[in-house]
DNA sequence: CTGAAAGCGCTAACAA
DNA sequence: TTGTTAGCGCTTTCAG
């Protein structure tokens, strides 16, 4: 009695060929007739030949795949949740054969080429990183696609450089969805402002371009009638958004445009205007969880960090693994955080929770199984 | 020279064992000496062992994981995105050996109960399911969860049933999302109403209650008039919504609960209230883009099919992978969509992009690798 | 209680 | 141009 064969097998079984000719014809390598790869082809196709990905990591996992992370470690709270995005999804694509090697910089722009020299050092496939410095970046990017290396900017870009793809929620759009929903919550005519980081940030312009942009598009006779900068700085944040709540009349409207929300909060309080002006935020962390609830905050802007960090890693896993092509971009839609669905994100859900961040310095370690703890 | 043993026989190597051992150490299986077995596992908590996934799958591969995926293949966009998501998602899992069964019912609740049956006769470990006839379904599910069958329900729940997880957005969420957006757009004292499709539907019903919830939460003084009825029927919610726009005078803004929003654009249109209405919508698909881009829809209540879908299809492949345990629930945040991101939505990108439901009907199919196609 | 050995489906190196 | 063979790391079966 013959055995069930599958895959490779069975198809050189009916193609009376070996595996070894099947293999030649299936990956289009040379040193085959014609003709026969024709015919392997065709059995293949019968067949509905699905190759076993399991068996093939297997069999080259001498050579596995390995991806460099390159993320801020900051205490901030976007990146603690673009960090578990990332590690969430590299311990699921763990099982295809796919490695990590985390290369984390302090901040934002810190030392990031150094980090990104480092990866391709270390001889990584793929390298994710937030393009904090662009300038110094870009020149590196190139270079490392030029020698096959993928590179995936997320969360922040590296314009014109020849990175394979970007992860991140648009800025742009982002200040855009701001001016909408604001246009939406004050009456016509209202007068609104911006309190941004700083303007001489990127993101921040774009942001509060956005914001100009589509605010007045949708309040008639709005107008935006100052632009702060808050530095990012608690004091000067409180102190500027206080004076400017004093001198400006009936102010409708703030749209803060960077993490540094809660000195914001704390103004309008201290003016007895929580809940009389509206208040648009971005991002979104536990602390402000009672200023929802108070009605300080209407909205806040969510940029998924989580899920960029997942994105990132998968489209890079699918590459590696199955040959996936990169969309040029992925622009992930921002999230609107009210009152009603605060309580699902996990930056409340999960508050308390501390970020290990050992887990950045050692491989992701998977589970010995379930019984073996027994 | 000995050469670099990995994994299972590296442990044997250090513990001066052989891979039988280890494995039952590993994973405590009978048969084997305590001291033995605590040595064994200290070596693999020493490298930092982890389990080569790829390898497990292969070795068993005799009788890899099935997952069973019963949802409606109606006309409908919803469902076509969530198959997307489903589907999407298997692909990217298949490489663990986990296969999927398709049985695919006509419509929501339509024969569903024959469905699950077929799928448990067919030896799954997992069932992925749209409960659209709750009752029926509740006796099924819990046979198959004692029997060790996972039950997975998606965007519908079975409530009291033994299912092993829910991956859905909330109804009651959905409606207070809704009702707070309306609160904040429309002035304090206003007139809103609610068009529902039908309120002996339990999702429907509950979306009204928390729009009902929330909207005077949120708007001093304002009134739901009015909660009607389309019964999914184009006519008579044009019809039905063109006569409460005439009774009612003032009506500052209209939930409309069900996808089906089409009819109540036109009926605003038709009186002349486009854009001065505020109109909130559920779900997205292409034709109502326009409106979007008119003013006519302020905004709409997104329930993420695609990530629905994916979830479930992640939730379940984690547990026969890897064991891990399941979520009781998971309540997505539903999307707010307005013009600034309309654009950005599946539903739109893809629009044109018809759903091939060929692919429900064979095992997902699997390129051969790029070079082969030249 | 422990060891040895056979495969799972695939790739790659070597023979013919 | 084609066939054969040795692993990849793990599970499982059969001997000791």
């Amino acid at each position: 009695m013959k055995k069930n064969k599958r895959g490779i097998h069975l198809i050189a079984e009916l193609a009376d060929v070996s595996i070894g000719t099947v293999d030649r014809a299936l990956h289009g390598r040379p040193g085959i007739n014609e003709s026969t790869r024709q015919r392997i082809l065709r059995v293949a196709e019968q067949i509905a030949y699905t190759p076993n990905l399991a068996a093939r990591t297997l069999s080259v996992s001498k050579a596995s795949a390995r991806i460099g992370v390159c993320i801020p470690r900051e205490i901030h709270f976007f990146y603690d949740q673009l960090w578990s995005g990332v590690l969430d999804e590299a311990r699921s694509v763990a099982p295809l054969g796919i490695q990590f090697v985390n290369r984390p910089v302090h901040a934002l722009g810190e030392k990031d080429a150094e980090a990104f020299k480092d990866l391709v050092k270390d001889g990584v496939q793929g390298i994710i990183v937030t393009a904090g410095n662009p300038k110094g970046l870009r020149p590196l990017i190139d270079e490392a696609e030029e020698n096959g290396i993928r590179v995936v900017c997320v969360s922040t870009d590296a314009p014109d450089s020849q990175r394979s793809s970007i992860v991140c929620v648009e800025p742009l759009l982002n200040g855009r969805l701001a001016g909408e929903l604001m246009g939406k919550f004050v009456p016509p005519g209202s007068k609104v402002a911006v309190i941004a980081g700083m303007l001489s940030a990127e993101d921040h312009r774009r942001k509060t371009a956005g914001f100009s942009d589509a605010f007045p598009r949708h309040c008639p006779g709005g107008q935006i009638v100052n632009v702060v900068e808050g530095h990012e700085d608690e004091d000067e944040s409180f102190q500027k958004t206080f004076d400017l709540l004093g001198r400006v009349h009936g102010l409708a409207g703030l749209y803060v445009n960077t993490v540094n929300c809660l000195p914001v909060c704390r103004a309008l309080g201290a003016r007895g205007l929580a809940g009389k002006t509206k208040l648009i935020t971005t991002d979104l962390f536990a602390e402000m969880s009672p200023y929802f609830e108070k009605g300080t905050i209407t909205a806040s802007i969510y940029q998924q960090p989580h899920r960029q960090g997942q994105m990132a890693v998968r489209l890079m896993a699918d590459h590696l693994v199955s040959k996936a092509s990169f969309p040029p971009t992925v622009h992930l839609s921002p999230g609107v955080v009210m009152s009603s669905n605060l309580h699902l994100f996990r930056e409340i859900r999960l508050a308390g929770t501390k970020f290990d961040d050992s887990a950045l310095l050692i491989p992701s370690r998977i589970e010995v199984s379930q019984s073996a703890r027994s």
